[in-house]
DNA sequence: GAATTGTAGATTGTCGACAATTTACTTGAC
DNA sequence: GTCAAGTAAATTGTCGACAATCTACAATTC
């Protein structure tokens, strides 16, 4: 309706406003540890550095509270969110309850092109396993698998939520540096997932996505209260 | 630590900003229907109406998108949400979701003031049922119920997600107008959740939940169905 | 007449300034 | 020395104004 040109594949161009660049430098600044946990985060402060005014600060600031990463005090501003073990814990539980339904979906849904999605999403997987070692691109990676099966899903629902708890996932994550002490581990851990959606097999899947967060969530926390032991809080 | 004082039943006075206040007129508004879906949300004309400026009004829109009241593009403003029946049995399954994992802790963390409180939930659901015929108040009380089981979940996560699915559904529900044939209806199937609960079923109390799902689900979509074949979009 | 281009009005995006509130420090009394 | 009250600096909350962008309609071309 709107589109009738010839259409020459032209890419489309970044008209993402002031508040959103903000909110991702923000959020960047935050999930890389370069904003401590619990830090203040003032208006004026990052403004000034950024070189805008306190207006698109405030409306990033407040995005980023509605997707969990810093809390806000009624005249006293915003604070980088405090991360508790018991916090973690209660994530993953979330997950995994939106995670089963998720697949139960799925299974329902399954198409040719989510199969495809998943597949190449667990070559990826591997594929940073191996070559990088970055952590935010593994972490990112492992994300976008699970991601993947949101959208599968065919309910946009599960995937709003889903986003919200993939930011507080990483948030974490990145608090405690070092996560995966063999990431290919956590790369073959993905693969009885797929399979068993492949396979239609409902309860398996459930089964395997149980065992994959229960292992990510133990690493995690491992890690986690070990930090916790050293600061009284992180 | 901060209170020392010997703290004799004060009541805390609205220490609430002015964004909230926005925030909450403008969600009644929403909800009680006065803007219709799809209207556009124009800043300057709420702004003159609440005789305040700008600012807080983006603030309290910006607050509304996140919890999924109103949408907004860049450069075009806000808009109160669109509804489709889709989207309705998209949230009923993500409530489900969610709900039966909050049961599973539930049962886990059963106290004798959790059911001091779900009793008497159920019995205000009765009393709405048959003094109120205002809508808003019953469903306001039904979804009190289920806060509770989410606050009484100990997993604060869950009640935050449950917070998001509940103004989504108070909205869906207060287009429709009329919802509940038989209101008493709506508040004995709360009771078999409750005593499985008790009994500490969680099977049992899982299949209870399901059942008083599906059949709000049942009668608000069969409404909202109804309301749909009127208007091409509502 | 249909489609494109140009233009005026309205709306959102951003800004700098002032008011209200909090925070940190100093002063004073016991 | 400890606690309370008072005070100044810093920070957030709110505002009105200007710039950038969109929308609707008029003018122009084919």
């Amino acid at each position: 309706m709107t589109e009738t040109q010839p259409s020459s594949g032209f890419q489309q161009l970044d008209r993402e406003g002031l508040v959103q660049r903000v909110a991702k430098l923000l959020s960047k600044a935050i999930i890389s540890g370069q904003l401590a946990p619990g830090a203040r985060l003032s208006e004026s402060v990052v403004a000034r550095e950024l070189g805008v005014s306190r207006a698109p600060v405030r409306e990033a600031a407040r995005l980023l509270e509605s997707s969990g990463l810093v809390t806000s005090e009624p005249n006293r501003g915003f604070f980088v969110r405090q991360v508790s073990a018991k916090a973690l814990d209660d994530l993953y539980e979330l997950r995994l309850a939106i995670e089963t339904a998720v697949i139960v979906r799925l299974v329902q849904n399954w198409t040719e092109e989510t199969d495809k999605m998943l597949s190449a999403q667990v070559r990826e997987l591997h594929r940073v396993a191996i070559e990088d070692t970055d952590i935010f691109t593994q972490v990112e990676a492992d994300m976008q698998f699970h991601r993947l099966m949101c959208t599968g899903s065919g309910n946009p629902k599960f995937l709003t939520v889903f986003e919200q708890i993939a930011i507080e996932t990483e948030f974490s994550i990145m608090l405690i540096g070092q996560l995966y002490d063999d990431p290919t581990r956590i790369a073959e851990t993905h693969e009885p997932i797929l399979e068993a959606l492949r396979a239609q097999d409902t309860n398996q899947a459930i089964e395997a996505i149980r065992y994959h967060l229960s292992e990510a969530q133990r690493i995690v926390t491992k890690q986690f209260r070990l930090l916790e032991e050293g600061k009284t809080s992180i």
